[in-house]
RNA sequence: CGCGGAGUGGAGCAGUUGGUAGCUCGUUGGGCUCAUAACCCAAAGGUCACAGGUUCGAGUCCUGUCUCCGUGUCCA
């Protein structure tokens, strides 16, 4: 344990609050950052754990406007529901508060009144659109449009959902505005940057040279974006949902939540000490680690230090930003917007007293070094086979054996043979290897740990099989029940920061009131004479049948998606023709090489949706074609077709294969495509004009 | 496309600074019966994605190739 510092403040990830808290959330950050919390609390370590919901920004407007209420009332709704999800989880903040809080906008204000007024910003002048029905600039995602790239409806001002190529709103074609529907028009709008590029040579510094320590994954990340090359970043948007940006003649503009977000983390400190807060943040003996996911390495490494290095007035930096990778659920990503997910709120209801199960299958099954999978079926393997079959199992033998022999009282080590010795020498060894890896955020692997003293104990007994050395030499099975109730004991001190409900049980069981981390080790916690209570059982087994009703859930989701995703693709309404494009030339259309051609072979392109392969015959050689139709035609049904081709066209790579020419095809407003044929067979190579 | 991460026995995952390849589940056989048919032991099963290189020695370091995931684009 370190112990230049003197305190320790935890952050874990402002969820976002458009969404509840699901599966992907807890394993990624909120349970790793709890089980670093709780530990550093029970060596007596000064803690201070810090959370909030995250409650500005643009997608929490359009969920209000979809839900036909105001921002206030979605933000309510859901920061009510994480909040109580993670406190029955047992989630130990110290508080969990909310940007929309009075005490955060202050805080958020004056910090980028204090940045204003000292010049660190640019302020950069812009055009944007504008609705002027709606009197207001648009963001990214209020704009929709035709997606330049592959002409599907509905891209939205960042990105088209279709084909998932990036755009700028300016890119769209028939841009509209998502608001009233109107055509917006550009206007000239200014905001505020901070020039992170005046950062980068100290922060390559403080990162590249400073914490080589950190995962492999942060420090490849910052990495990559130092190496890149930093840009300013604009800290302000035009919006009406988030803390007003303090300068006059600003109305209308808010923080952009991204620089909003983390002063969110002092706010909340605030909050919680308004006296001497500072001395958590601007005090170099206080260890800052700040818990997250991997999307927001960039935000945590890189942007948030930058704005505390240029606030300055001696803010300190966080020593570690443990973020692990994702979790995916049954082979899909998580997803909030397709429901793709397991919501806490919703398995605490269902499984009602199993908090810890949750708790240890995550932490179990962490992506901490890569992508991993969460499956109900691995769920309920772990449940069975090692909560229940190992840790629970052994507990309830000791504590069983005790009452049969002892009568609940624990029996004197009298004796202790070479067997007993080394079963004991082990606990300190164990302790070791769970406090590094504890200490290195590798919760995953000191998990394991801690289940090898659970382990070490069911081998302890059937070794010495007490209840056979019963009939022999009761001496002999004190000793032995004696070492199995200290791992007992040991064990409660083990799992605690892990499994707190779990332990707080087993703490009952055995009668048992401490649990500091300096008593772990100790091999007499309970004293000879000691009273224990009744057994109960720590687990219990999952069912098939509750694992069957969870993965039908899933199924079930899954159709729903399919089947919105079916109503919403085809049209109800017929669009309109697209317009007429700009007059050309007859020279124009001559210059195309138009000509008929037969396909050869036709292969569906692998990894994409829509391309088809085609080799085809032009009457002047055999080439092939890369053709977006495979949504429309089938391989099979391609080969033989005769089709009209572009045959002078560039060549172009697509996907890695080189696609020379276009197949014409006639398209529908609404994205239905078909093969544009002659009437009757032709030669190949018949040219078209 | 640029960048980041990952590819390890049937499945899911560990492998910290290079030194005999591990864990859980599953499979097979055995032991035990105190315990929630739980526990313990043993066996089978891997040319550590592929190809080169550095080294006395490479899963681990270097180069190249292939594949998967993520990111750039609100979302752990």
């Amino acid at each position: 344990m370190n112990s230049n510092f003197k305190r320790h403040l935890i952050t874990a990830a402002l969820p976002y609050a458009n969404g509840a808290v699901h599966i992907g959330h807890l394993a990624g950050v909120y349970i790793p950052a709890d089980i670093y919390a709780r530990y550093l609390r029970m060596r007596g370590e000064d803690v201070r754990f810090i959370c909030g919901s995250d409650e500005h920004g643009v997608p929490i407007t359009i969920k209000a406007k979809q839900n036909n209420c105001t921002p206030q009332e979605i933000v309510d709704k859901y920061h009510l529901i994480i909040k109580d999800s993670f406190e029955r989880l047992g989630i130990s903040f110290d508080i969990y508060s909310r940007t929309s809080s009075a005490i955060h906008h202050k805080t958020a204000s004056e910090f980028f009144k204090k940045l204003y007024t000292e010049g660190k910003f640019i302020e950069k002048e812009s055009e944007q659109y504008y609705d002027e029905q709606a009197k207001q600039f648009l963001a990214d995602r209020y704009i929709c449009g035709t997606c330049p790239k592959c002409l599907a409806e509905g891209a939205y001002g960042d990105q088209c959902e279709k084909c998932g190529s990036t755009l700028s709103p300016t890119e769209l074609i028939n841009p509209k505005s998502t608001l009233s529907g109107n055509i917006p028009v550009m206007k000239s709008t200014s905001h505020w940057y901070l020039p992170l590029d005046q950062y980068e040579p100290w922060l390559k510094e403080w990162i590249l040279e400073g914490h080589k320590e950190w995962k492999v994954n942060v420090y490849g990340q910052c990495k990559s974006w130092l190496d890149g090359g930093l840009q300013p970043r604009a800290v302000s948007r035009d919006l009406d949902w988030g803390v007003p940006v303090p300068v006059d003649g600003a109305a209308g503009k808010v923080l952009y939540v991204w620089f909003d977000a983390p002063i969110g983390y002092i706010s909340n400190t605030i909050e919680l000490m308004p006296n001497d807060w500072e001395s958590w943040w601007k005090s170099e003996d206080t260890k800052l680690v700040h818990f997250i996911g991997k999307d927001n390495i960039v935000f945590h490494c890189i942007v948030f230090p930058a704005m505390l290095k240029a606030y300055g007035d001696g803010y300190i930096l966080p020593e570690n930003v443990p973020a692990n990778e994702f979790l995916n659920l049954e082979g899909n990503k998580i997803s909030t917007s397709r429901n793709w997910a397991v919501w806490l709120h919703e398995y605490l209801d269902e499984f009602p007293g199993k908090e810890d199960v949750l708790r240890y299958v995550l932490c179990a099954n962490a992506p901490e070094t890569k992508d991993n999978d969460f499956t109900w079926k691995d769920f309920q393997t772990r449940n069975n086979s090692e909560l229940v079959g190992i840790f629970g199992n052994f507990v309830n033998r000791a504590v069983v054996l005790t009452h049969k022999y002892f009568e609940g009282e624990t029996p004197a080590a009298l004796n202790c043979l070479a067997i007993d010795d080394e079963v004991l020498a082990q606990i300190p060894i164990l302790k070791k290897s769970i406090e590094d890896n504890l200490e290195n955020y590798k919760f995953r692997e000191a998990l394991r740990e801690a289940m090898n003293l659970a382990r070490l104990g069911n081998k302890y007994l059937t070794d010495t099989e007490p209840w056979k050395v019963a009939k022999t030499d009761p001496e002999r099975v004190a000793t032995i029940l004696n070492i199995s109730l200290q791992i007992c004991a040991n064990l409660a001190i083990a799992f605690e920061p892990i499994l707190p409900h779990t332990t707080k049980k087993l703490r009952y069981i055995l009668n048992m009131k401490t649990s500091r981390w300096e008593e772990f080790g100790n091999i007499s916690i309970l004293h000879p004479g000691h009273k224990l209570n009744e057994a109960t059982l720590l687990f219990e087994k999952i069912e098939d049948s509750e694992i069957e009703f969870q993965i039908a859930k899933l199924q079930a989701t899954k159709s729903a998606n399919e089947v919105q995703q079916a109503d919403t693709s085809p049209s109800t309404t017929p669009p309109p023709a697209e317009p007429l494009k700009i007059e050309c030339t007859y020279d124009q259309f001559s210059q195309m090489d138009i000509r008929t051609a037969t396909v050869l072979e036709a292969e569906r392109v692998p990894k994409t949706d829509k391309l088809l392969k085609l080799t085809i015959d032009t009457g002047l050689d055999i080439r092939t074609i890369v053709s977006g139709i495979a949504e429309y035609y089938s391989p099979e049904v391609m080969v033989g077709k005769q089709i009209c081709i572009l045959a002078n066209l560039a060549p172009r790579k697509i996907k890695g294969i080189e696609s020379k020419g276009m197949i014409l095809m006639a398209k529908e407003e609404n994205g239905k495509m078909k093969i544009v044929s002659p009437e009757e067979r032709l030669e190949n190579g018949s040219t078209i004009s």
